[in-house]
This record gives C-alpha cells, sequence and structure tokens, in this order.
DNA sequence: GATCACGTGTTGATTTTTCAACAAGTGTTT
DNA sequence: AAACACTTGTTGAAAAATCAACACGTGATC
C-alpha cells in the first residue's frame, strides 16, 4: 500500500484516539481531526466516510494488531511465547487498550475481539477430527471468554501483575485444554 | 506554503540532524534519509539538490529559527524579554544547536549566524543618525561577537547557568551600549 | 424570523509524493 | 578484468493530498 495512505491513516487514528481519551467520541469533530492532525479535512473523508467509521476501522485495526501477536507463532498451538509477547504488546500500547476496553468503546472492541478469537479457537479445536464432542460450542465460549475476561482484568486494573506471571498463571489455567484438544 | 511540503522538509531535516549526530555528515547517504523518514527517496530529490544542499538549507532554517525569536519584539531595542525568549528557545532545542555549533557544522552555521546578527546590529546602530561615529565597523563586529560568544559557551558547556541569569548578565554587560546606541 | 457561527459531506482542479525504471559512478571481491 | 553491491541523480505515469468552493443542516443570538 501507498506509503502516504498508511500514515495519513495512522495520523487519522492516533489523533482520534487522543482526542477520544480527552473529550469522548460524542464531542469530537471531523474538524478536530483535521485540525490537530493538520491535514485536510477533505483527507478524512477520503479513508473514512464519518466519525462511527472511524471508530469502527480503529477498533478493527487495534483488534488485528493485537491478535497479530497471539496468531504470528508458526503452529497454531498454543504456546506460552504467544501470549508473551501478547502480553507485552498490550503492556506497550496500554493507554489505547485501556480505552478501547472502557466504555468509550461502546462494548465494540469486546465484541470484535470476542468474536475474532471465537473464531479463531473453533479453527484450532476443529483441527483434531477426534475433537467432535468439543465442538459443540461449549468449549468455545468457555475458553474464548475465560481468556477475554483474563484480559480485561490485566488492563483495567493497570496491569496488577508483570507480564512474566500473567503468561505462566494463563497457561497454567489452560493446561489442561492444550493437552488433549490442541497439542500436536 | 502547502502543508505537505512543510511536513516533508520538516521530516527531512529533523532524519538528517538525527543521522548527522549518529555517524557524522560524510557517512549519510540520501539512501539512509529516505530509509529512516520512511519516504521515496525521489522526494529528498524533489526539495534539496544534494547533501551539502541539505545541510545549508538546514543550517539556513536554524539560524532563522533561533532569530525569529530575538527579533520577532515590536521595536528594534535591545529588550531582555527577547534575549529571555531567544535562550529559552535555545534550551529547548539544545541538542541541535549543539550539534549545529560542533564540529559537524563545519563552522558554517556560526559562519551564517554570525553574518545575520551583524547585518541586523548594522541597522539596529543606523537608525540614529548621530551614531555615525559608531558605524565603522568595530562597534558591530565586538557587539556581534560578544554575543556570539557568549552564545556558544552557554551551549558548549551545556547550559551552565539558567535563562534568566544569562539574560541578566547579557543585559548588564550590554547595558552602555544600548544606552547611548539603541535606545528610544 | 433573520442572522450568525459552525459542522457536514461533496466536488473538481491543482500540487505533491510515490513508484518503478533508467544510466552512470564507486569501491570491493573474486 | 569482471562481477558485485551500493549509491547517485533523473524520468514519466499514477496515486494521494490539498485547496477553495459549494449546498445543506443545526443551534444560538439578536
Amino acid at each position: 500500500m501507498d506509503r502516504r495512505i498508511q500514515k495519513t491513516r495512522q495520523l487519522i487514528m492516533n489523533t482520534f484516539l487522543n482526542l477520544l481519551a480527552e473529550k469522548g467520541f460524542e464531542k469530537i469533530t471531523i474538524n478536530d481531526i483535521a485540525k490537530r492532525a493538520n491535514i485536510n479535512r477533505g483527507t478524512v473523508y477520503l479513508h473514512y466516510v464519518d466519525k462511527s467509521d472511524l471508530l469502527d476501522k480503529c477498533i478493527e485495526t487495534y483488534v488485528e494488531l493485537l491478535l497479530n501477536h497471539c496468531a504470528n507463532s508458526d503452529d497454531t498451538n498454543l504456546k506460552a511465547s504467544a501470549f508473551h509477547s501478547t502480553f507485552e504488546y498490550l503492556e506497550k500500547n496500554f493507554t489505547i487498550y485501556k480505552l478501547l476496553l472502557s466504555n468509550e468503546g461502546f462494548g465494540f472492541f469486546r465484541n470484535r475481539l470476542y468474536a475474532t478469537i471465537a473464531q479463531t479457537v473453533t479453527q484450532v479445536i476443529g483441527i483434531k477430527p477426534e475433537n467432535n464432542a468439543f465442538s459443540n460450542g461449549v468449549t468455545i465460549h468457555f475458553l474464548t471468554s475465560g481468556f477475554i475476561g483474563v484480559l480485561e482484568w490485566w488492563i483495567n486494573n493497570s496491569m496488577p501483575c508483570n507480564v512474566q506471571e500473567i503468561t505462566e498463571q494463563l497457561m497454567f489455567l489452560l493446561e489442561p485444554y492444550t493437552k488433549h484438544l490442541v497439542s500436536l
């Protein structure tokens, strides 16, 4: 993709998130964004149809960025390293995800995250044919909710334990399932 | 001027100065600048004919930025407030001016600063017709050298005193001249 | 009710930046 | 000497961003 597009979208999103933290979604105008980002107002409309679309794309982007750190491990196995790098990334971008998980995200972020993770979990479990009994939805939603619950708790409480600890705890809790469902 | 031009030139100059601090003028390539600034190589050539031109424009720009703080006071009088804001600006952009005043500036920065200040001093003195006796150059170069000497000392010694102190000292030293030469 | 200030979303012409390709120069390695 | 990697400076077509203007809507103020 053209560098200008990447830079411009990045700039608009950053500016938008800053304004979101400052004054909340309703009070933000397209003018605000353009002025602070020092770009033409028309440029915003070149990339996003309106303010809501911008929020959507923001959420989509940051869900993807988060899950990239989780899913970029080569195999589909549940690995400590993947969780570790995910929580590291979360720690680095704490303020953004705190914001998106708060009321300002209107729950959209959580929903999107949930849907994407549930889909991945479904695929991972489905890989082993003998997992038929677990593909009925209960397992998937149990694991997805559990993971997101931990993630939300960790962010909303301003990271009460460090990355290593949260990773180990999570791996410990998932151990029974990693063995039966997804181990190679 | 078009916003894109301003932003691009600012980006190129910032990147160039960072590289200057890291590896020195000779070792910098246009490729380096383009890659780190994340812009197309051709864009650099769109604004600067080559590396030397870029250094020139950098020096010109930062001399102007510095002197704007000195000269934007409404009257041509020598005012403590003007010096104060100048040294404040210097303090804020310490690393840049330390770099430009060091060997990396090849003395070009000092020369350019000298020429511009001398010109201003000439004008200021020339305003009062009875100053004919002082327009022979000695006064001008004495004052210019004095001011730049103070400035260089302050920067090269990493600002050994605060802005308020350096301003007061300078005003004290200039007092005999402000009275006779430039007071209203 | 009229006016005023402000925000929205769109348009078309213009300018800037990108991209890929080119020819040429330099120094290093084989 | 030839091959190689790297940098330079330039080109033209394509894409993106700018700008100024437009019509429209809203809410506050007189």
